[in-house]
DNA sequence: CCAATAATCTTAGATATATAAGTTTATTTG
DNA sequence: CAAATAAACTTATATATCTAAGATTATTGG
């Protein structure tokens, strides 16, 4: 069925069934983060919603009136990404930036009308990549995996953290 | 300690510590991935390796004379992002890619002296960026996990391909 | 209160990735 | 065997991300 395209599926998947050597965790992760990534935003294409924005959205969909700063910080990347994806929200009309108390330093972003309801749109459109990406695995496997992830990321922080003290002291 | 960077550091492990939604594995995995990136990326700077460049360093060393097409699928990218990368890297010696048997449409990519010595050097960080990343974790923990992130791995791209599949039935 | 420092946003430029479309070369088939 | 098709590489362009450095505005300490 469909010989066209699933070149690209078949050589993902020959790959990690062939041999996962035991060291290699980073790769699994690198590949399911990168199809991750792909799924849903083939979802989110129908909507005119970039990866990038989403990932704004839903903290904003949350908690309105944060700063540039405190979004950077909440989605876990660096403030230019910020910024370039909030300038593009700006001009796509799904948010606000707005100086607030005569403070012109601090720029504090709100959701516009249709920004709002991007939210029962898309949120379901993430749930069903979440779903699809699990089916078959056990809870109890879900969890082993998460708290593994998690010490992961703490284990990773403090790496990179201590990678950067060390570069800074040239 | 160190009062400088680690707001990033802090952010992350802020923000997974506190609630972790039942349904979002994606985000861990895509946190998870990027302070892998990030690790990896930090200690090989230090020999003028980029990411990207490690990655097909990494199958060369394994298997040499791969077309262009294949180093692709093996490293699950697309191809022109196995071309920029693999200019790139002819550029910087690191690489020679050739035609064999006067085919001239599939270009065969052999490592130089100097790509070829790098393995020795290049892949104990690799290593340590795992050992560090799974500091922890116990064996069985880390089975688990493999085993999750190769059922999402399988199970995503089936839907990557059924997605691309619907895409061309217009 | 004002000069130094720090915070915040912005700009510039790099890397890693993708899709879509173009070019050249091989292969297949009427 | 020549035309059509397919394979392989390349170019163009876009998105998501980063680091480094610049500009502006607040805060703080003498």
């Amino acid at each position: 069925m469909a010989p066209n395209n699933n070149r690209e599926t078949q050589s993902v998947l020959q790959h990690w069934h062939r041999d996962v050597p035991n060291d290699r965790m980073a790769h699994m992760v690198r590949d399911a983060s990168r199809l991750l990534a792909k799924s849903l935003q083939g979802r989110l294409a129908d909507h005119d919603v970039s990866f990038g924005h989403w990932s704004f959205l839903r903290i904003l969909w949350v908690t309105e009136g944060l700063t540039q700063r405190e979004l950077s910080e909440e989605a876990g990347v660096m403030e230019p990404t910020t910024f370039t994806a909030l300038k593009a929200m700006e001009a796509k009309q799904l948010i606000e930036r707005r100086h607030l108390n005569g403070n012109r330093r601090k720029l504090h972003i709100f959701l516009t009308d249709k920004g709002r309801a991007l939210k029962d749109v898309l949120t379901p459109l993430a749930e069903d990549v979440n779903r699809v990406a699990l089916a078959g695995v056990s809870e109890e496997d879900r969890t082993t995996t998460r708290n593994t992830l998690l010490a992961m990321i703490d284990n990773l922080a403090i790496d990179n953290a201590a990678e950067s003290k060390i570069d800074s002291n040239d």
